[in-house]
DNA sequence: CTCAAATATGTTATATTATAACAAACGTTA
DNA sequence: TAACGTTTGTTATAATATAACATATTTGAG
């Protein structure tokens, strides 16, 4: 079984920076902050993120190959996210909406095929740069 | 201002390899199909792939990183697109669904950001798969 | 406790995906 | 024609991600 809480140290390492940053971080980057740390190649990064992912504490943000911290504590297994992403400055932020959420999870394929997941990217500008 | 229907040489060979294929493809994999047709770099493809999805000819599944050919000529901009990918086989299926597509387009995000753009991406197991 | 299994780490090398930069050709239209 | 935008060709390189293997650490059953 996988062990739902303790992370181990480089796990830690990654998840601690993830959650400090103000935005996205790309997985080089990652590796670029922590090898003061005595971290050192990418796959010791990609290894931890990967367990993040599992565990729900961070997710992907495919259209950007970058990760952020899960703040929403209800998607603990990443089985229904959704992110609104600002064109311009990159800010991205994750949903929780509950209607959403079970609007989508209902949601069944005329094919036929049962969903066990899904990710859902919003693009657009957000209010800060739309000031500028 | 953009051209609306003619397609460069170059678009044309790209669009055609995505639309003959079962399933998406990857850059790299097109560029090895058509270097009998004299492309030899990868620059040459991504800048196909680039125009072609800007004319909503194609569209990237971002979570495979692959490319698939539009199937619904409703989404000529590529504003609100929906895939439906088995984990097993990776077929991506394009979903047209008048009311999953309305239901986002007028999702609007608590806070006050407008989005002009989304992407959809549901995960499972394919009928085909479950037989198996 | 002890040993085996599972998990995590360190390390080197390599694969895969994508863009930069520059020069030349082509197509349109004023 | 001349000017402009677009497309092409080409070489080089950047950015993202995984393979493979050796070692260490943690965990839990007996
Ligand atoms: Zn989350
Ligand atoms: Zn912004
Ligand atoms: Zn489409
Ligand atoms: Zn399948």
């Amino acid at each position: 079984m996988a062990r739902a809480q303790t992370l181990s140290r480089n796990q830690q390492i990654v998840l601690d920076i993830i959650q400090k940053a103000k935005g996205p971080l790309k997985a080089y980057s990652i590796l670029f902050n922590v090898q003061k740390k005595g971290i050192n190649a990418p796959q010791q990064i990609y290894r931890a993120l990967d367990k993040l992912i599992g565990m729900g504490k961070i997710h992907k943000i495919e259209s950007k190959n970058a990760f952020v911290a899960c703040r929403s504590s209800d998607c603990e297994i990443s089985k229904a996210t959704a992110f609104s992403i600002c064109e311009s400055c990159e800010m991205v932020d994750e949903i929780s909406d509950t209607k959403l959420s079970k609007y989508l999870s209902g949601f069944n394929h005329k094919k036929g095929m049962k969903f066990k997941r899904f990710n859902l990217e919003f693009f657009g500008i957000c209010k800060k740069c739309k000031k500028d």
